[in-house]
DNA sequence: GTCCAATCCTTTTTT
DNA sequence: AGGATTGGAC
C-alpha cells in the first residue's frame, strides 16, 4: 500500500482514495491521469473494497486499454482477466457474445467496420432503386449512426419532411438487412447492449450488482448512448447501483464532430450528484512558457469547467514561431530545425511534426525524403483495412457466417472466376425475392451462372470441411492457398508487398491464439465448450439460466469468430514497428495522449487551423481551439509553431492569414524567429510565375524582394501574399493584384471581414511587419 | 471480363 | 494534386 500511494501529489492522492461514490476528476494534460486511474483500481482491490471481478474500466482506444492493463499488472500480483477493462465496443461485444440469444443475435454475428457499413448501404440503395443523388450513401450512413448514437430506432424517429421520411424507411431497411446477414455495425454494438440491459431486468440487475466500480477514461469523449449505457450499468435510477469514477478534461474534447458530447461531464456532475470533484492541475510534462501558452489560449473558450495548469519545472524556452513564404519553405525549415535538434542529442523519435489535416503531410514527407531523414507517418492505412487482408478476412467470414453478403460480394469474383455483374445481379434478385442471403440463394440459380456460383459455394464449403480440425493459424494458411489469393498476387507485378501482408496474417493468428488464451491446438471452428468455467448463473426473463460474461472470450466464442472480431475491433496499428529512430508525423488528433521532447505545430493559418469548416459549426472554433490546446500540451521541452504565406491545397494556391490563435498566446512566451539568411535551396529555381516571385519574398531577403518587385513588378508597391491592415476591415492578406501602376486593384482576404477588391490608389493600407 | 479514361471529391478518426 | 470510383470501349 505504501508503495502504491507514495509519490502521488495531494490531489492525486485524494482522487485515488475517494470513498465509494461517484466522482469526477478533471485531469489536465500531463497531470498523471492514467496513473490516477490505475492506482485507483489497484488501491480499491488492495484495500479489499472490491474484488477484481467488480471492476469495469472503459477507454476509447485499444491502446489506452492495453496501457492500463500493463500498468495494473505491474502494480498488483493478480490476474487481470476477471476485470472488465477495454473499449466501449470491446466490452459490449463481450456482453453480446455471452447473451446473444437475449440480444436476438446469431452466435457467430460479425462486426462491420465503417467501410463494410458503407458498402452495405450502397448495395441496399441500389437494390431498392433509390436515387443516390438525392440520398447519398454517406449521408444515410451518417443519419443512421447519428440516430443510433442517440439511442433511436427507426420506429422512434419523427420525420420533419419527405426526405427524412424516406431516410427513416431506409434506416429500417438497413436494420432488416443487417439482421438477415447476421452483422452489426459499431454503433449497433452499443445500442444492442443498451437495449439488452434496459429490457432485461434480471440481467441488468446482475451486472449492476457485479460492477461496484466503473471507471471511465476520457469521459469528455463519450456520446449520449455511451453515457446512457453507463447510467444503466451503474444503476443510476435504481437501488444500490455502483459508483462511477469519471476522468476527463473538457479542454481536450476534440471529437464533437463524431457525436462526443462534452455536456456529459456537467450532466454527470448533476445527475449523479457528484460531491467529489477533483482538479488535477499540476503538470509534470511541460515547461512554463509552453504551459502559459496553453492556458492563455484555452482561456478564450467560454463554456469551460475551469482549470489552469501549473508546473514546477521552470519557464524553459520560449515558443519559437516561424513565418514561411510557402509550404515548401516551411517544410525546409522544419528539416533544418529537426536536424539541429538531432545534433543537440534529441532522439528523432522524440520530435513530432503535427498538422491539422492529413493532406498537409505530403509536402513535409517529400522534403524529409529528399533530405534523407527517417520518419514515420501515423494514421496511415491500418493492417486489417488493406485490400488484400480484407479479402482474406472475407473468406474467413464466409466460412464462419456464409450469410454475410458483404463478404460474399467482396470475394465471389476475386480472384476472378468468371462471375460477372450480370450473374451477381440475378443472384441479388433471387435473394431479394426469397428474402435470403446471396449465399443461400445460389442453389436457385440455373445455367452457366448457376454452375460458376455453385463452384464458389463448393470452394467455401470444402475449405470449411478441410479445416474442421485445424487450429486457427493453420486454417488461415489453408484459406490463403485455397482462395487463390496467394497465386493471384504472385502473378501481379506489384504483388510482393501484398503477399507479405497476407503471410503476416498467419503470424497475427498465432499471436492472437496465444494472447487470448485459446488452447494451442484448439480447432478454430470449434464452438465454445458446453460448460463454460465458473460464472454465476443468472435467471433471465423466461426463467432460463444463463451465464455471466466474465469468462475469457475463449469460453463464449470459437477461435475463428474471436479472430474476426479482433480484426474489426482492433484494426491493427499500421506502425507496430515504429520503434526505430524516426521523426513522428501525425495529425493533431492522433497526437492526443502522446508526448514528445520537441513538437512542431505546422500550418497555423486561418482556414487551415482553425479549419474553415469549423466556422460553420456551432462552437466549431472552440473545438479547434481545444485541438490547438492538445497540440501545445504535447511538448515537453521545446515547441515550434509555423505558418506560411502561401500553400498549395487541392491543386490551388491559397493565401492565408496567420492563425487567429497567435493573437491568443502570451507575447512574452513567444519568440518570433528572425528571418533567416536565404539558403541556396532557392538557387536555380525558376522565377517565371507570380507564385515563385512571392516565394522569394518571405521578408527574409528584402533586397531580392525589392529587386524582383521592381523588375517584374506591377508597380503598385504591394505584393501578393503580403499582410496588410485596413482601418475598417482589419488585417488581411493580398491574394491577387490586377492592373498596372496607378490603376492597380488588389484582392484582399480579410478573414472574418471577407474577401474585398480595393483600389490601391484609394484604399489606405498599412504594411503589417512581423 | 478487363482495361483505361473521365469524373468526383477532398476535416479531423476510433471503434 | 491525387486517389478512388465509375462508365464505356474492346
Amino acid at each position: 500500500m505504501q508503495n502504491l500511494l507514495h509519490n502521488l501529489n495531494p490531489e492525486q492522492l485524494a482522487a485515488v482514495t475517494l470513498p465509494s461514490q461517484s466522482a469526477l476528476i478533471l485531469a489536465g494534460a500531463g497531470s498523471g491521469k492514467t496513473r490516477v486511474l490505475t492506482t485507483r483500481i489497484a488501491w480499491l482491490i488492495q484495500t479489499g473494497q472490491v474484488s477484481p471481478a467488480g471492476i469495469m474500466a472503459v477507454t476509447f482506444t485499444n491502446k489506452a486499454a492495453k496501457e492500463m492493463l500493463t500498468r495494473l499488472s505491474s502494480m498488483l500480483p493478480i490476474n487481470t482477466r476477471g476485470m472488465w477493462i477495454g473499449t466501449f465496443h470491446g466490452l459490449c461485444n463481450r456482453l453480446l457474445r455471452t447473451h446473444y440469444k437475449d440480444a436476438a443475435l446469431p452466435q457467430a454475428f460479425q462486426i462491420l467496420d465503417s467501410q463494410d457499413q458503407l458498402s452495405l448501404i450502397k448495395r441496399m440503395l441500389k437494390a431498392h432503386n433509390v436515387d443516390d443523388e438525392k440520398y447519398p450513401a454517406k449521408a444515410l450512413m451518417y443519419f443512421i449512426n447519428n440516430a443510433k448514437e442517440q439511442g433511436l430506432r427507426a420506429n422512434r424517429l419523427e420525420p420533419n419532411d419527405p426526405i427524412e421520411r424516406r431516410m427513416i424507411e431506409l434506416y429500417e431497411l438497413y436494420e432488416g438487412q443487417c439482421q438477415r446477414e447476421g452483422v452489426v455495425d459499431f454503433a449497433e454494438l452499443l445500442l444492442r447492449s443498451y437495449e439488452l440491459l434496459a429490457r432485461n431486468g434480471p440481467l441488468r440487475h446482475h451486472y449492476q450488482m457485479r460492477f461496484r466500480h466503473i471507471l471511465v477514461d476520457e469521459f469528455q469523449d463519450t456520446n449520449d448512448l455511451q453515457y446512457n449505457l453507463l447510467k444503466l450499468l451503474a444503476g443510476h435510477d435504481e437501488e444500490g447501483g455502483g459508483a462511477i469514477f469519471a476522468v476527463g478534461d473538457d479542454d481536450q474534447s476534440i471529437y464533437a464532430f463524431r457525436g462526443a458530447n462534452v455536456g456529459n461531464m456537467q450532466a454527470f456532475e448533476r445527475e449523479f450528484r457528484v460531491k467529489n470533484l477533483i482538479k488535477l492541475e499540476q503538470n509534470y510534462r511541460s515547461y512554463g512558457h509552453i504551459l502559459d501558452s496553453a492556458n492563455y489560449l484555452i482561456a478564450n473558450n467560454t463554456k469551460r469547467l475551469g482549470k489552469n495548469l501549473r508546473t514546477d519545472a521552470g519557464q524553459g524556452e520560449q515558443v519559437r514561431v516561424y513565418e514561411a513564404s510557402s509550404d515548401l519553405e516551411e517544410a525546409q525549415w522544419i528539416i533544418e530545425e529537426a536536424k539541429s535538434l538531432t545534433n543537440e542529442g534529441v532522439p528523432r523519435s522524440e520530435i513530432a511534426i503535427l498538422y491539422r489535416s492529413n493532406a498537409q503531410s505530403r509536402v513535409i514527407e517529400h522534403a524529409l525524403f529528399a533530405a534523407g531523414l527517417p520518419y514515420t507517418v501515423y494514421g496511415g492505412l491500418r493492417y486489417f483495412q488493406r485490400a488484400e487482408v480484407k479479402h482474406a478476412i472475407a473468406y474467413l467470414q464466409l466460412m464462419d457466417n456464409p450469410h454475410n453478403d458483404s463478404a460474399f460480394l467482396r470475394v465471389v469474383n476475386f480472384p476472378t472466376r468468371g462471375i460477372g455483374a450480370r450473374s451477381i445481379e440475378q443472384l441479388q434478385m433471387a435473394a431479394d425475392s426469397y428474402g435470403i442471403s446471396l449465399y443461400a440463394a445460389v442453389p436457385y440459380m440455373t445455367g452457366k451462372a448457376g454452375s460458376s456460383l455453385g463452384n464458389f459455394v463448393k470452394l467455401v464449403e470444402s475449405a470449411r470441411f478441410e479445416t474442421q480440425q485445424l487450429p486457427l493459424p493453420e486454417l488461415v494458411r489453408v484459406v490463403l492457398e485455397r482462395s487463390g489469393l496467394l497465386l493471384h498476387y504472385q502473378n501481379e507485378k506489384e504483388g510482393a508487398d501484398r503477399i507479405e501482408n497476407l503471410e503476416q496474417m498467419v503470424n497475427a493468428a498465432t499471436q492472437f491464439v496465444q494472447e487470448e488464451g485459446f488452447g494451442q491446438g484448439a480447432p478454430a471452428h470449434l464452438g465454445p465448450p458446453a460448460l463454460p468455467q465458473a460464472g454465476e448463473a443468472i435467471v433471465n426473463q423466461d426463467g432460463i439460466e444463463i451465464l455471466d460474461a466474465d469468462a475469457p472470450l475463449a469460453n463464449v466464442m470459437s477461435p475463428l469468430s474471436a479472430f474476426l472480431t479482433h480484426a474489426s475491433l482492433e484494426a491493427g496499428d499500421a506502425q507496430a514497428q515504429a520503434g526505430q529512430d524516426a521523426l513522428q508525423l501525425m495529425t493533431v488528433h492522433s497526437a492526443k495522449g502522446l508526448e514528445f521532447d520537441a513538437v512542431f505545430i505546422t500550418g497555423l493559418e486561418e482556414g487551415l487551423f482553425p479549419h474553415e469548416s469549423s466556422a460553420r459549426e456551432l462552437d466549431g472554433v472552440d473545438e479547434e481551439r481545444r485541438l490547438m490546446y492538445v497540440a501545445i500540451t504535447r511538448a515537453r521541452k521545446r515547441l515550434y509553431m509555423s505558418f506560411t504565406q502561401q500553400r498549395m491545397l487541392h491543386g490551388q494556391t491559397r493565401f492565408n492569414m496567420k492563425s487567429r490563435f497567435f493573437d491568443e498566446l502570451p507575447e512574452e512566451s513567444l519568440k518570433w524567429l528572425s528571418p533567416r539568411v536565404q539558403t541556396n535551396w532557392f538557387a536555380g529555381r525558376k522565377q517565371t510565375t507570380a507564385w515563385d516571385d512571392a516565394a522569394f519574398r518571405d521578408g527574409s531577403d528584402n533586397k531580392i524582394a525589392q529587386q524582383i518587385t521592381q523588375k517584374s513588378g506591377n508597380g503598385s508597391g504591394w505584393r501578393v501574399g503580403e499582410t496588410v491592415a485596413h482601418a475598417k476591415f482589419g488585417e488581411g492578406v493580398i491574394v491577387n493584384i490586377e492592373g498596372g501602376a496607378g490603376a492597380a486593384r488588389a484582392q484582399i482576404n480579410f478573414g472574418s471581414a471577407g474577401m474585398k477588391v480595393l483600389d490601391l490608389s484609394i484604399a489606405k493600407l498599412e504594411r503589417v511587419g512581423r
